[in-house]
DNA sequence: TTATTATATAAGCATATAATTATATGCGCA
DNA sequence: TGCGCATATAATTATATGCTTATATAATAA
């Protein structure tokens, strides 16, 4: 396969992974800072494991990363994607997600560890 | 829904819908320039009803449209797309498929009509 | 060590998707 | 009109996806 149709495969892959409203609200959520597992379940309102599967595709696919402080574990996105430009491309023209952080702060479920 | 959400969902729309290897390479080719569903066809080394129904899944959700010459279907992006923005950053990104009309008018399967 | 909390994984089910096969529709021409 | 080509649609099948329930793993605290 010649680049120019790996570079189709790629981009469909990615596309494909975003094309999911959970997932593609999970990568603009974690552009802007990193959340655990347990503060995106309670965002998304759904199960603890049905949000482990959606962060698993993401991290197979490299589009995010994750990172172990004691119990929990932070997700952020990885800005060192090969298509990163057409991933922040993509993302930047979404409406901004903080607002659920903020939210979790009222509720007093924000997890931070230094 | 307020408009935020509504745009993400419309944006995960459009994603799942290019997340196709078929369909993110279709609506690059008719970027360019409009091609038939015969065209396609061979382009695609896939059968018929495998592009129609492709095709309708993008012309339902605007990012083509047809036209009629005669027995022939010509398909073409629509720039008008509300997310017109959005599409044309990620075709723009992948690799020109022109090659593909070069071949078929090697092989004299180039439909043109005036 | 045991218990608790956070997260991951596995298995099962329901739904969605893509491709194929068969058939229908629409247009042009004799 | 009837035939042939281009395209669309319907029905079927195979596979993929997402969610749930149940269980396993990892870290912490008692």
């Amino acid at each position: 396969m010649d680049t120019a149709e790996e570079n189709l495969d790629q981009v469909a892959l990615t596309l494909k992974l975003l094309g999911d409203k959970t997932r593609l609200t999970m990568v603009k959520l974690l552009e802007d800072q990193e959340c655990c597992v347990c503060e995106l379940v309670e965002i998304f309102k759904t199960s603890q494991p049905s949000i482990s599967q959606h962060l698993r595709k993401l991290k197979d696919a490299g589009l995010v990363k994750e990172n172990r402080k004691g119990q929990w574990i932070f997700y952020s996105v990885n800005r060192d994607h090969p298509q990163r430009d057409l991933i922040h491309g993509l993302i930047s023209l979404l409406p901004s997600q903080k607002y659920q952080i903020e939210e979790l702060e009222k509720k007093g479920l924000r997890i931070s560890c230094g």
